[in-house]
DNA sequence: TATAATCACGACCAACTTGATCGGGATTCA
DNA sequence: TGAATCCCGATCAAGTTGGTCGTGATTATA
């Protein structure tokens, strides 16, 4: 998983609404400062997301968006799923973006990117915005050390 | 982390070689139409993967390549790395392209994304060709159920 | 009711990346 | 000599990314 630009703002965004969660709208413009995203960029994404029903918006002056739903009713996981599409390395080991590959049968190495999705995956859903807002989906690997680092660098 | 086309090709012939480790050099041709790859876009990596010493030619007719050391001196980590250039999710939790991010110390979301790169860095750093390819990699997530699927689907 | 701040919508676009193709040269074996 | 191979650099079409821009429609407040 690639996290695009636009999956990057829109939970930099969300996240903002939740901390505001039960207050009243906050403006696109707001939001932009805040967060350093260019404006009109954000424009798009917070329609994309209202359409989603993720988010609501309040027209007029002292407008802006507010949550539309619960914190714990959204996940990173659909978050990115819409905007980039899909989660797995490879398309041949998705389930919502799958597609045949020739190799399929022989291929020695799809077993370890199917590993990788099932942990993305499965933190990706498990990650609501109130969870993560909160500090509660720590995972294994950083419980004893928050900034372990495997391997060569990644 | 997304697995380009070049990645996933450098791949199949990379474990085509080791197949046939110690067995004499296998032509472009040979490893194109085995692992159904563009023959003229297989020379660009192998050549690549020459230069990085993962591989050797033999040229002339009945030529073609062999690996270059022991399928356990190579990891899919460095392979993807080479090709694809960052294995992070974003270069915020990168270490080798680390690039910061005016938002670092707010980021709500940071902590998740890192998980993911200790993850998928440490897997695919353990991953040596030989391990992938005796099957000595599986991990937690497949031991129970090797087609286990979390989530939404990925 | 004028005005300023906001959301709403669609068009446009430059730069980059991806996934190749192509032509022709150098090397080696039979 | 010729066939099969590696070698090298140029080129390129299509799609994606990450935006910008102009212009309406809506609403609170002075």
């Amino acid at each position: 998983m690639k996290l695009s630009r636009k999956s990057d703002y829109a939970l930099r965004a969300l996240f903002t609404l939740v901390e505001n969660y039960g207050r009243g709208p906050i403006s696109i413009r707001e939001i932009a400062e805040r967060n350093d995203i260019p404006r009109r960029f954000l424009e798009q994404i917070m329609l994309d997301m209202k359409s989603r029903k993720w988010v609501e918006s309040i027209a007029g002056r002292d407008g802006g968006f507010i949550l539309a739903k619960s914190p714990d009713e959204i996940t990173m996981g659909q978050v990115v799923r819409h905007f980039d599409g899909i989660l797995a390395p490879i398309s041949c080991v998705s389930t919502s973006h799958y597609e045949p590959c020739s190799q399929e049968g022989v291929c020695r190495f799809r077993r370890v990117l199917l590993d990788i999705r099932n942990y993305v995956s499965r933190l990706m859903d498990d990650a609501t915005l109130s969870r993560v807002f909160t500090g509660a989906i720590v995972r294994r690997e950083e419980v004893f050390s928050p900034d372990m680092v495997y391997g060569e660098g990644i």
